[in-house]
DNA sequence: AGGTCAACCTGAGCGC
DNA sequence: TGCGCTCAGGTTGACC
């Protein structure tokens, strides 16, 4: 699910549930995600203080109080559901009983905590990932050691952009999707950006200067936040960790609008689609240049 | 080195 | 109802 804004509004949904708690418990109900779980996993994690939650890129982490950090990673389908321990089903209910949380076919990992709440990690496709990463060589961690500045950094202007698009002979849009370039942003993002900003997809990174690559960086900046004040965009099958939808997907300019008319005023252009770099990109051939 | 593309995995939706 | 095909918010590693 996960683009920086869903990534972030899941974050947010599990600080309740994890800082300033202990890890009482972990079961792993399979042994690998993306890759194998680190050794030792989870006799590693329990017994360990969440002290903070934070976010680089789309990855989630978690300071753990012996020094180490838990990351993941939600690739397509991962998502967390956060059940309080202490939320009673009443008796007499004519409704089935949920079926026990935690047991779902691609409910692959269950960590109870001192409260009582068991936090849920499911993902179909399995392209998540975890990994477990003493503190000190964490920015040297292989996943993380690469990626571009933080969008919403104030230090990532139309120049920084710039910089690192320069001599670049790729699409902008295969550019803003490579996540040492800028890290966060996915298709969604990514195809929103572009039309705010008037740009083609098609356009060569490298000819992205100046006040092309300020409005492009404005563009990018105030979508993610809009995301992020909506609760992120939900599709198929994301929800926010206590069960509520995302809804930006409402405000989707572009994206999944193939044939659909471009929103822009006085544009009577309908929104294409094309594929770059085996994604479907969603533009107007209008309004972007 | 930089760029492109198939592969990873499962399920949903669609046409027949 | 069922089969086969395409597509999906991401990333990596092999290849040119």
């Amino acid at each position: 699910m996960p683009e920086l804004p869903e990534v972030e509004t899941v974050r947010r949904g599990l600080v309740p549930a994890l800082r300033h708690h202990r890890i009482k418990s972990v079961t792993l109900r399979r042994g690998d995600l993306r890759w194998p779980f680190p050794r030792d996993f989870a006799r590693r994690l329990t017994g360990q203080r969440v002290e903070r939650l934070e976010r680089r890129a789309k990855y989630i982490l978690a300071y753990l109080d012996g020094g180490e950090v838990l990351l993941v990673h939600l690739g397509m389908t991962g998502r967390f559901l956060i059940v309080d321990g202490k939320a009673r089903r009443k008796p007499g209910s004519f409704h089935h009983a949920a079926a026990e949380p935690g047991t779902g076919k691609h409910d692959h990992v269950v960590i109870e905590t001192d409260a009582g709440t068991k936090i849920v990690f499911s993902d179909h496709r399995r392209f998540g990932a975890m990994d477990l990463i003493p503190e000190q060589s964490l920015s040297a961690h292989k996943l993380l050691k690469g990626l571009g500045p933080e969008p919403l950094d104030p230090a990532f202007t139309g120049a920084a952009l710039a910089a690192r698009l320069d001599g670049k002979r790729t699409s902008i849009k295969a550019a803003l999707m490579d996540q040492r370039v800028v890290a966060g942003l996915g298709n969604i993002y990514v195809c929103e950006a572009l039309y705010r900003a008037k740009i083609s997809p098609a356009r060569l990174a490298g000819a992205c200067t100046g006040p092309r690559a300020a409005a492009l960086v404005a563009a990018v900046k105030k979508v993610l936040k809009e995301a992020i004040d909506s609760g992120g965009s939900t599709l198929r099958d994301y929800a926010q960790a206590d069960g509520e939808l995302g809804y930006f997907q409402h405000n989707f300019a572009v994206y999944g609008r193939e044939g659909d008319p471009c929103r822009a005023k006085g544009c009577h252009a309908r929104i294409r689609r094309i594929v770059q770099g085996g994604r479907a990109t969603f533009f107007c051939p209008a309004c972007q240049r």
